[in-house]
Parts: structure tokens; C-alpha cells; sequence
DNA sequence: TGTAAGTCATAGATTTTATTGATTGTTGAT
DNA sequence: ATCAACAATCAATAAAATCTATGACTTACA
């Protein structure tokens, strides 16, 4: 049985002639009876009453069997049409996975002109650490997540989206409130205040600036489970000093208030932020479409990287 | 689009991997390979992710086309099934034709016989005049029918299926009472009641009997949309007498009762009782099933014809 | 009754499509 | 670097679909 076979016996059921039905098929009417023919010796039925005279009849199976091929030539159809709307890789689900230390300050940014630039694109986000991310995207459960360098795995691939500095983040009124930029060096003098160690941002901080976890305890200064942005409400405080991405500052209230931003000293430790998927991923286009929008956002402070 | 693209995916889908899919569909790798690129191609739509590794992935849009698959290739399942349970011509709806002056009294003999030869035949009686059945027959509304000779239409066949005497029926006490057998020729002297003109029986009869409607006025003994059973009511009650095919004649206390039964002087007229059908009707088997069943009902009086 | 027109079936040739085993290219693992 | 697993590709072949031409049959009509 084939779809062809089902379409032939429908033009025949409805020009109740082989000749016009083979027209109306663009076949010839030969080929329209041998395909027939074939299909009532494969169902073991009759399904046509030739007769030839100008009319052919229909078996009373053959009109349950007619009634069923619609059905099946319509479900398939459907089918196509199923494709049809899903053809535009910017267009379904999109899943996207994002670190802790990026999500806050990138999503805000991003999804208003995502959402301009592909609005049949329904993002579903995740922002998880980056071991956690990579194992979704591995698994098939992302289509794509952003994460910082280094970042490398067999069958993923990556595109860096920007660099973005490292800055120093202090309480109004700290003692280095009147110094330009901080070298890497100082901050083992210093109340450091960092993420637990799922975040890679933590990592690279420490790798970064040599010490700084020298002196105090390093469980007192190390905050498991919590994010930039209660730290940056201990900075407020009084509590300690902390490093921050550059695209963590939004320049609000209650930043110019309470807290001292001072860049590093150059060279500044900075972190490279990608985007990576599976090298095999079919909807490129929609990968391309969100790096591109991730470049045009306003994210103050980084150098795009094109 | 073919229902065997279908099934290669919905394959690929089930055992993740191509080569097993192809295993399971009886067919090498590349086949289904190519089979699914072609498709693919088709639809505009990658439907799998595939990497080298022993992973294939899903894609979305993929999903939703495999689960539309499922959906053709179950309909044209149940569309094989049809045909399956079609297949045998001794079931399903079969639209009988009978004349009225047979169907009271063959239908109650056929239908529990031909209940136990095909019970899976849905018989759909209809009584109607030769005419009125014959334009049925030839549009398809009725499967066969069961009429007299002669009987002769282009596209249709028939076969017969017994010779049925007629006979004279009498109020008791007539003055023939004592007679063994009536010649044709005396019914010319009674009051002779016939059915209407509609009725090919009482042609028949007026064909047989000769100069059996003269002397009296033929609107007073001919009785428009009657039947047999009416006239013979009348028999009975001393209104006259009538002639009857011989299978109307049940041994009922009524009939012997109230009316005398004499059969005509050899050779006594009769009828031939036929099927017909249209010569392309494909359930040819239901009709031979139909004549030996009622070449075996307990119809007395009456020669069968094999 | 014979002829013409119309119908679907069949036959043989041809083109297209499907299938296969062998091979290649990729990729991740050892 | 080598290996193993896997899907893609290739070239040859088998199968099928399709076409034109023809045949057999029926009906309509002279």
C-alpha cells in the first residue's frame, strides 16, 4: 500500500472514471489501473465495479476502504504541514542554558530583542553552573548554552560572544576609595568575598589574583549557594571587598550609593563569554540569530568579539 | 512522502540508532539512510540530529512529524484491516430485492437458513414491483433481486431458481369442489380476482388463463395495491376465486378451513423464480450462497432448478 | 447487423527509483 | 596513533513505476 495507490483510488472514487482520474493525477490511465489493480490484490478486495459503460461503481467495501484512504491522505497531509510550519529554524522551542553569573545581567538585555528578532522563537531558559549546563546540552535537554572560557568538549562546539573585565567592587568609604585601578596583587591584603565552587566565575577570580585566598579562612569568605548579588549586598554592608564581571554593575541608585567600582589595574583579568552547541545541531541559523542579538545588547564595558 | 519513509523514521525514533532501524525494517543501512535524507529533502525539516557517536538525537520539529507518523501509518493500518474483514464477500450488508408476491412467502423459509450459512450477511430486504427493483438493481442500491421470468437486461445476469406451479384457489363449497384438476380455460367462466397491473403475477396469469377477464368488468376484479394475502381474505369469504403461486399456500388451519385448494389440468401454468445481478458485481460468492440457500428451503410444490 | 466510439486491461520498452555491499569519512575512546 | 562504531557515499544492480501502443469488450447508432 502506498500513498500514491490511495490517491489513485480516491481521483477514481470521485471522476467515477479511470481516464480523467489518471488526468487529474497527471498520470497515464494505464499506470492508474495497474497501480489499482495492484491494490486490490494486495488488500485481496475489489474496490471498483468496471464496467465499460461510462460509469464505474464503487464495492461497498470499496467505499469503507475510499473513506479510510481520505483519512490517511489527510493525516498525511497534516504531516506536511506539520514541516511546513517547523521549516523556519526560528521558530519552536529554543532551549538556552545560562551560568549564575552571567543570566541576571545578559537575559534582561537579551530577551526584549530576541524576541524582536525571532518572535516565533519560544526560548525557554535555564540558568544552572556550568558542569550542569554542559551535561543538559550534552544530553540533548539545551540547544545551547552561554558559559565563560575555557570551555572545551568533544562534539561541542563554541563561539566567543564578548570579553568582559573583571572590576573590584568595594563599600563607600573603603581605603583604596581614592585609587584609580587595583593590581591583581593587592586583593590578598583584602576581605575577599566569593561564590561557592560551582561557579567557574570563582575560579577564574581566584587563578586571577594571585593569594587572595591567603590569611583568613577561606570557608568565612567562600558563599555556597548564593549569588552575585547578595555578595554585592555584603559589599554594601561593609563586610568585605568582592571582584565582580563588569556586566554585574547597572549603574542604579543603589549602586552609586552604596558601593565603590574601581577597574583592575591593565592588564585586568577579564573573562571570555560563548556560546556553545552541539556540532551537529540543525538549527545553526537560530544559534547565529541569538549570538548576533547577544552582541547588539548594551552591556557596558566589554569588547565584542566578532 | 511514502508510508515506508514513515516507518524508517518512526523506526530511527524507537531504536535510536540508524543500522538497528534498518535491521528492524528488513532493509541495509543505507537504504534507510538514503531513505530518510530523501525525506528530509522533502519536508525541509532535519528530523534527526545525528552524531557519530552511538546517539542519534530527536529534533523538535522532528518530534511532532514522528508522532504525526504514528498517526498516518496507524490509519492506513486500520484502513488494511477494513479491507481484511471486507475480504470475505459473506459479510457485511447485502441488499436483497424481492417481487411481493414472493417475498412473504420465501423470506420467512430464507432468512434463518441464510443466517446460519453467512452469518456474518447483513441481509437488507426490500419488496418492491420487477420494474422498480430492476432500476434499483441497475443503480447500485441493491445487490440482487429476485424476480420472474422473463427477466432480460442488458449488464445484468441471471440464473433461475425453481419452476413454481400455479394454482386455483376456491371458497369452500364452490361448485368444483369434487374436481381433481382445472384446464386453464374454465377460469374464463368465474369471478376471477387479480392483484394490479404492477404485479408481473398477474400477467402471468392473464397470460395463462385464456379470455379469464372477459364478461365481467376487469376494474371490478382487479385489485389495485392488494396482495396475494388480501385476495386470498376474500377467497375465503365467498367473494370469488383467484389464482395463487404455489409457494403462497401454507398448511394453515385458516387455509384449510376456509378455502379449497385444485391444481390446474396439465401442464399447468407457472413461473420460473430467478436471482438476478449486475454481470460485474464483485461478490459473486454471496449470490451463489444466496441461490443454494434458497434452492434449499422447504418451498413445496416446486420444481428447483440447478 | 455492422461500425464507430468509448472504456479499461494488457504488453513491451524505457525511465526512474530503490536497494545493496563495499568503502569512506568522522568521531570519540583506548 | 590506532581502533571501533557509525552514518554517509559510491557504483552496480534489481525492482518499480510509467509510458505508448494495442487489445478486448460494450454500447450507441445508423
Amino acid at each position: 500500500m502506498t500513498l500514491t495507490e490511495l490517491r489513485y483510488i480516491v481521483a477514481v472514487s470521485q471522476k467515477n472514471h479511470f481516464g480523467k482520474a489518471a488526468q487529474s493525477c497527471f498520470v497515464s490511465q494505464p499506470t492508474l489501473s495497474i497501480a489499482i489493480k495492484k491494490l486490490e490484490e494486495e488488500l485481496g478486495v475489489r474496490l471498483f465495479e468496471r464496467s465499460s459503460k461510462n460509469e464505474i461503481r464503487i464495492t461497498e467495501i470499496g467505499q469503507q476502504i475510499i473513506n479510510q484512504a481520505y483519512v490517511v491522505l489527510q493525516q498525511a497531509q497534516i504531516l506536511g504541514e506539520i514541516a511546513q510550519q517547523g521549516k523556519d529554524p526560528l521558530s519552536g522551542q529554543f532551549r538556552l542554558g545560562v551560568i549564575y553569573t552571567i543570566g541576571p545581567y545578559l537575559l534582561p538585555n537579551l530577551i526584549p530583542k530576541l524576541t524582536e528578532n525571532a518572535p516565533d522563537l519560544k526560548l525557554i531558559i535555564e540558568e544552572n553552573f556550568t558542569a550542569n549546563l554542559f551535561q543538559s546540552l550534552k544530553q540533548g535537554a539545551l540547544d545551547a548554552i552561554i558559559i565563560s572560557y575555557p570551555f572545551e568538549e568533544p562534539g561541542i562546539e563554541t563561539e566567543p560572544l564578548y570579553e568582559e573585565p573583571f572590576i573590584v567592587a568595594l563599600p563607600k568609604n573603603h581605603d583604596w576609595k581614592d585609587r584609580d585601578a587595583i593590581p591583581t596583587e593587592d586583593l590578598a591584603s583584602q576581605d575577599l568575598m566569593l561564590l561557592g565552587s560551582g561557579h567557574c566565575f570563582r575560579d577564574q577570580v581566584v587563578e586571577a589574583c594571585p593569594n587572595c585566598m591567603s590569611g583568613n579562612s577561606e570557608l568565612t569568605r567562600t558563599f555556597e549557594g548564593s549569588s552575585l548579588e547578595t555578595i554585592r549586598h555584603m559589599v554594601a554592608a561593609g563586610t568585605g571587598i568582592t571582584v565582580l564581571p563588569r556586566t554585574s554593575i547597572v549603574n542604579s541608585q543603589q549602586n552609586e550609593a552604596m558601593i565603590d567600582i574601581k577597574p583592575f589595574k591593565s592588564p585586568s583579568p577579564s573573562r571570555t563569554v560563548a556560546i556553545a552547541w552541539r556540532k551537529h545541531y540543525p538549527r545553526k541559523e537560530a544559534i547565529v540569530t541569538i549570538r548576533e542579538t547577544i552582541q547588539t545588547c548594551p552591556l557596558s564595558g566589554v569588547d565584542i568579539i566578532h
